[in-house]
DNA sequence: TTGCAAACAGACAGGTCTGTCTGCTACGCT
DNA sequence: AGCGTAGCAGACAGACCTGTCTGTTTGCAA
């Protein structure tokens, strides 16, 4: 069984319009406020399939966010991939973050707004996963660009996107993104040796 | 009526307890989670005192993000005030979400949460103004620190500020802010004009 | 003392939520 | 052909939520 999200064929199994269903309204309206009855009636599921395929609310939410951590992995990656400078392939990230959020779907970071919403629930360690990944990343791409000292400028530039994240949501101006990038690459002047840019 | 918070007096007015009753648990637990029942019942006030109070339980929302504005704002102009040298006046407000994250009650922005909880309330307002009022005081420290670009400086500062509390809130780490301090000093370096540290 | 306003206690209505359960349908495999 | 599994439709239970309404109590002031 596939859990790839659909590929624009009809031939979507229940499991994957479930998922395709989640990741709009969770997304766009909040996992709290979105119920089940919403979720089924637009994947065009019954209700005991959903509960025979994820078993709680909780566990949907959970596979929700995994789907993103995927989706944002792959983005990331092809983005990085597609940059040569060791400092280019550190920024790449927040030049995704200004195309997510051009978009005027945009609501921010879905991990940021999931535990704003809900409190202790299984999507934690989606949530944990998520989060050192992002971190892991900036270390890595950190390390090949010989940072002093990686993890720490891992944790400043994380820093950064997770404040680019909130603020585009909340203030509505996909600005915000350029500006995270643009106060990234003063910090990587500081961290990495000097070099021509 | 005095809108203030109770200062330890058992003498508080109603409007005061249910402030502080949703000051506690909405900030705890979210403007979501939390009903109305549970406010009035650690108020110890009855329903009806509620709604003739505050009309709704939006309104009582939008007010518990007022005095929680208010208490910041007061927050930051005393520790602003201690320092002297405009390079540490514009550091202050991290400082003061350093002192914040180090309780282990701290749950992140009130507002960053209360926005990912509900959608196009009467919050919004008080949000909006909240976050305009950080944008400016870092403007105006900006500018009183001789900075070229003020309002540059105070974007990338304030996306530092909301970094550092989505951060800290979800990974549970309260060295968040401390990195966001040791960043936001970068950030000064380059773009305030030289002078001794 | 009488009157009034503020606040308390709690029942109630109407809606929504998650999760379970009972039938029914339809397709694939043997 | 027949069987089994996956899935659809929808009723239902039990809980919770907001907001209203009816009384009762308390304290101050004239």
């Amino acid at each position: 069984m596939s859990v790839e999200m659909a590929t624009g064929t009809t031939q979507a199994t229940a499991k994957e319009r479930l998922l395709a269903a989640a990741n709009e309204l969770f997304y766009r309206e909040g996992v709290h406020t979105v119920g089940i009855d919403r979720v089924i009636e637009r994947a065009g599921v019954a209700k005991a399939t959903l509960y025979s395929t994820f078993g709680s609310k909780d566990e949907l939410i959970a596979a929700y966010l995994e789907t993103r951590h995927n989706a944002m992995r792959e983005r990331l990656r092809r983005a990085v991939d597609r940059r040569r400078s060791p400092r280019a392939r550190l920024l790449a990230a927040f030049d995704v973050q200004a195309d997510l959020a051009a978009d005027e779907s945009y609501r921010g970071c879905a991990f940021a707004n999931a535990t704003a919403e809900s409190h202790g629930s299984s999507a934690d360690a989606a949530v944990a996963s998520y989060r050192a990944w992002v971190r892991g990343t900036f270390a890595e791409l950190a390390a090949d660009a010989g940072a002093r000292d990686p993890a720490a400028l891992a944790r400043q530039l994380h820093l950064l996107w997770d404040g680019a994240s909130s603020s585009a949501r909340m203030d509505h101006d996909p600005a915000s993104a350029r500006a995270a990038k643009a106060a990234a690459s003063v910090l990587l002047d500081a961290a990495l040796p000097a070099q021509p840019k």
